[in-house]
DNA sequence: TAGTAACGGAACGTTCCGTCTCGTTAAAGG
DNA sequence: CCTTTAACGAGACGGAACGTTCCGTTACTA
């Protein structure tokens, strides 16, 4: 039986510990965040829901995350826990590779937020900022695919290694958002990697 | 001065025309929802809004749209007019210009609807499915350039029809969702359509 | 020791939800 | 012709969540 909103018995009620932050209060609510998005999905995460679960006041939860989308991206960030990328020896698997490590991420119940947080951030522009910086950092940890590639000199040198991190990123963010997370990683990763056309008169290899 | 969403004066009042649908109703709903959209954002966005303008009732509303999500997809569809894909004669010129297209559209106060349909489609499950079927549907209409660069002989045959079309359905969501549709049409089909990768065991010009 | 700030809790007014009645209107159908 | 049927505008209704504001308690800080 999953456990309810409503703040029932076994957790001792937490109190102020002086005039500072209490940790076990901030780990409660995003533990009951994470939980309730996980349980009951996101139709049943409001600030009130969190706050009973959690034993904690609205106030506290207002005080330190001024919107429910703040809420949601710390306890996406709380859970999150996306290792290195995979060496598999080609550019082409590498990017088969991280697209099913964030596909199989995101199918687990509390990787779900992260659809959430994309889609709360179309109406939160404070939202939308924190969710900028985070996939500026996740294309800037793309380039260690592309690094890899150059360094067996292995690319066609058409397309620049920002780009290409781009593309990857669209193809993952696409199947997020439309449900597929049972997609073809390698399928995606070879329409990305090999042309589409026949012969481009592109500077060939560089050396 | 904006229209205000309280239904003060110059539109007279609609009366049921009988045991059947009110055109007139039908669209002045659909223009309001239209508007606050584009006024408004958004978040201003609420049956209760949408009927305030149109000088409504709630139950009307919800007689011929059983969701919010369901009026917002009719709204969207209500606007848009994307007309054909022009032929530039390459592959990569194509897939600029539908996403020049794409972003054009999707930049006007009106096209924003979208973005937003896509988030609501992330906690409403009939939205999602007609999404979904719009979606498909826009795909397939992409497979008109892939025809035509087939006619062209210009494909590597590496790559299938329906790959290419959801990769560049990709590209423009991605950006769409994260607000750059300034983004530069011409780099991401390059990206897209010329390989990364410099020499693929495919059946191609094999150096 | 006095000041300060976080804490749980609860009440507040507001907005929007989706449902429901009401009286009015006019086409549909026997 | 005249009864039936259903859409219409309007708005009351209970419920949920919003975000804010108090309260009394706690214990660190100066």
């Amino acid at each position: 039986m999953p456990k309810s909103d409503d703040p029932s018995a076994p957790e001792e009620k937490r109190h102020s510990i002086g005039a500072r932050r209490n940790p076990a209060t901030e780990a409660a609510i995003l533990d009951a965040a994470i939980e309730i998005v996980a349980e009951k999905g996101i139709a049943r995460f409001s600030m009130e829901a969190v706050a009973r679960r959690a034993r904690a006041g609205k106030a506290t939860l207002y005080r330190w995350w001024p919107t429910r989308g703040a809420l949601l991206m710390a306890a996406y960030e709380r859970q999150k826990q996306i290792g290195g990328y995979p060496d598999t020896g080609t550019l082409e698997g590498d990017v088969a590779a991280v697209l099913r490590l964030l596909f199989d991420h995101w199918a687990r119940p509390e990787g779900a937020i992260f659809r959430h947080i994309i889609a709360a951030a179309q109406s939160d522009a404070d939202l939308a900022a924190a969710l900028e910086g985070y996939r500026r950092e996740r294309l800037d940890s793309l380039t260690v695919l592309v690094d890899r590639a150059a360094a067996r000199r292995e690319l066609s040198g058409a397309v620049s290694g920002p780009d290409m991190a781009r593309a990857i990123m669209a193809m993952a963010w696409l199947h997020l958002m439309v449900g597929r997370l049972d997609a073809d990683a390698e399928g995606i990763a070879r329409t990305l990697v090999r042309g589409w056309v026949a012969d481009t008169p592109s500077p060939g290899p560089a050396v």
